[in-house]
DNA sequence: GACGACGTTCGGTCGTGGCCGAAGTGGGTG
DNA sequence: CACCCACTTCGGCCACGACCGAACGTCGTC
């Protein structure tokens, strides 16, 4: 058992594969030679470091024609990384310490704290904006755990967005530590739906190429007038 | 970034470490030599192991005399590890493949998937059994997160466990993947009040050393008349 | 005050694994 | 068909870290 614990966790404790899982958090699926670049190391040794992620059932992947196609193997993997990432986040890691040092990462670590996709979900300030928005609206219950009301439910059917018949195991809606916030915010099947209903409505859109998101004129609009979110708190 | 999650992951990466939280998941803090012991290593091994641990944020230390006692930083260090150990059991860990050797190991791995204590609440088919039995009848919501419900609120005060005025950044009540079971059990704040209620009240008794747990007669007889679980599913 | 148990520090050994460049494979394209 | 590009395999280098035994505090006990 120690021995399983171990080499679940070593496949993480490199620094370049760590770099990998990083990337892929943002719930898309990326070449090895993407990787590579992105993390700075040579061609062969991403190959060997995808193979030992592969095979630890970290990430799945998809060969298309000369390229190799990787992404996290199932949202439930993505949750442990984004929640180990938050635990390896120790004490105040303001602009203090660690903090980004040109400004350059400063300006993108502002936008990756303004809103984000955390898999295949919303999360930083946007993300945590609509779940306490939800929570008190009685939509969402946060006092007893985190789940649904059935208000909640009624308004996800409303919005066009239909939970029901999703007849997978993973949970209808689960709460994800938010790492910038220190808050939990929305996540599971809901939280994947919501998230695709913001991208679909145009109520946000993606930030170059990286995870960042940020919210549109009339994604401030939809937001206040269904969960009285004042804009003036997205930014 | 990467750097902190492949440090993180790096203090688990070592199978004598790994077997080191795996121990102190039982809730319960161990000196140096016992762990020492536990995990067939040397002390002074064993003190470099721990140093680096506490120096991580994943132990918590306690000197006492000549002792060195350390135990999991926190509830959440705890629900991390268990968590990553639940996603190191890849498939059917049942009695086939790599489960127990001899006799002796099955008959513990037997007790442990009747009844164990997960860092401070119960897990296995008791724990199971009691967070299934709490959602039939109404006292906590499964199909749309998890959560108690007022119901499940005022069912605590009546067993004489005080949710109230538990004023700590813990949630009330989360839950826990059971590594045996395959389902979530409760957890949190919640779920260590109910543990520490269930072995005050004489429901269950520790078996040896270990982290496996029995239900006793007057258990079974406080479980059939408060939840209705029948004797026959915890065994 | 001497002894014994618990823990720590230090020096040294050894294996594992991350990295690269060079050579090889195989799919797509002109 | 020839070429290019994405990826893989192999050999070799190097560093990190896990481990131990021996020597050294330090606390409790006889």
């Amino acid at each position: 058992m120690g021995a399983r614990l171990a080499a679940m966790a070593a496949l993480l404790a490199d620094e370049t594969r760590a770099a990998f899982c990083l990337a892929l958090l943002d719930g898309r699926a990326w070449t090895a030679s993407e990787l590579a670049r992105h993390a700075g190391v040579a061609a062969s040794t991403t190959s060997e470091h995808l193979g030992r992620l592969v095979e630890g059932g970290l990430l799945a992947e998809e060969r298309q024609g000369r390229h190799r196609y990787v992404r996290l193997a199932d949202p439930e993997i993505a949750h442990l990384i984004e929640d180990l990432a938050g635990h390896a986040v120790p004490a105040g890691t303001g602009p203090a310490e660690g903090g980004p040092r040109t400004l350059r990462a400063a300006s993108a670590s502002n936008a990756l704290a303004r809103g984000r996709t955390c898999y295949d979900h919303l999360a930083g300030r946007l993300g945590i904006s609509i779940t306490e928005a939800m929570t008190e609206r009685g939509l969402l219950r946060q006092d007893t755990g985190f789940a649904l009301t059935d208000e909640g439910l009624r308004w996800f059917g409303e919005q066009g967005m239909a939970l029901t018949g999703q007849r997978t195991r993973r949970p209808l809606v689960r709460g994800c530590l938010d790492w910038t916030e220190r808050r939990p915010h929305l996540a599971g099947t809901a939280g994947a739906l919501l998230c695709r209903h913001a991208f679909d409505a145009g109520w946000c859109v993606r930030i170059g190429s990286g995870r960042a998101v940020k919210v549109t004129p009339g994604g401030e609009r939809a937001l206040a007038e269904l969960l009285g979110i004042s804009p003036e708190t997205l930014r």
